[in-house]
DNA sequence: TTAGATGCAAACGATTTGCGCGGAA
DNA sequence: TTCCGCGCAAATCGTTTGCATCTAA
C-alpha cells in the first residue's frame, strides 16, 4: 500500500496549514492513522508504518506543529511520556491500568461533551475540549 | 495555629497505614490541606504552610507513599510536572488553560461517577476512579 | 535496638533548544 | 532563491535511585 486516502488527506490539511510536505511528516501521519491507540513520541519511529529515519527532535517538532494546528490531540494518561492521537478520529475516553499502564479504548458515548458549551459560557474559556480517563487495576494485575 | 484537626486526622490515618510521624510528613500534609488546588512536588516546599526543610527526594518519596496508600490523588493536567491533591477532599473536575496553564476547580456535579461501576463490570478492572479535565483558552489568553 | 526516613549526589528519561546545512516551494 | 525543516549535540527539567546516616517506635 502506498498512501492511503486518509494519510493523503491529512497531508493536504497540513499543507493548507502552512506545513511542508516532507517524508518525516508523511511517516508520522501514517503511524498516527494506523495506530490502534494513542502513541508516545518514542513509539512513532518504532512503528512499522514509519519507513524513514528521523531524529527524535524532528518528530518532537512535527508533533508539536500538528498539535498547534489541532490536527493531533495530546493525552496525559499517567505515564511519564505524553501520548498523541489524531483529532480527526472519533473522540474516545480511556481506561488505564494503574499498575501496568495498559490502555483500553472505551466504547461508550462520551458523557461530558454536552457540558463543554455550558462551561465555556460560565468560565469565559474558548475552544474547550476535554480529557476523560478511568483508572483502575486490570484483571491481570489484580 | 498549631495543628488543625484535619492535618491531625490525616497524620493518624498515615500512622495506621504504617508511616512514621515525621516533621516532613506533617509539613506535606499541611500544605495539601491548605492548598486551594492541586500542587506539584516543587510547589510543596515553597508553600508558607511548609515550615521545615526537606530534600526534594524526601518530598517525592513521601508523596509516593501517600499515593500508594491512596491518601493523595495524582492528577496529570498537561504540565510537565504531576499535581497532587488529597483524596479526602471532595472529588473535583478541572478547567485548564492550554496557554498559561491556569487551573480552575469546576463546581459541577461530577457527571461520570456513576459510570465507574458499569465500566468495572464490563472490563474486569477493579478500584476504578477517574480523571476529567476540560482544556480551553482562558479569557486572559484569548 | 532496628526498620523505616532522610539528605546528598548522581543517574535517568523525556523533552526542549541552538545552530548550521539541506531541500520543498 | 528563500525560508522552513532537519540532524546533531547539548541543555533542561522533573523525577528516581543508591547509599550512608539518622531517628521514631
Amino acid at each position: 500500500m502506498a498512501k492511503d486516502n486518509t494519510t493523503e488527506s491529512l497531508l493536504r490539511q497540513c499543507a493548507d496549514a502552512g506545513m511542508r510536505r516532507t517524508a518525516a511528516l508523511e511517516a508520522c501521519l501514517r503511524v498516527l492513522v494506523e495506530a490502534p491507540q494513542p502513541v508516545t513520541l518514542q513509539d512513532i519511529p518504532k512503528s512499522p508504518a514509519f519507513k524513514v529515519n528521523a531524529d527524535p527532535a524532528t518528530i518532537y517538532r512535527l508533533i508539536q506543529r500538528l498539535e498547534e494546528r489541532r490536527i493531533v490531540r495530546r493525552i496525559g494518561f499517567h505515564s511519564r511520556a505524553a501520548h498523541y492521537c489524531l483529532r480527526q478520529q472519533h473522540h474516545h475516553d480511556y481506561l488505564v491500568c494503574r499498575d501496568c499502564g495498559t490502555v483500553e479504548v472505551l466504547d461508550i458515548a462520551c458523557p461530558v461533551a454536552h457540558l463543554e458549551k455550558q462551561i465555556s459560557t460560565e468560565s469565559g474559556f474558548a475552544d474547550i475540549d476535554h480529557e476523560l480517563e478511568f483508572y483502575g487495576r486490570c484483571a491481570a494485575c489484580q
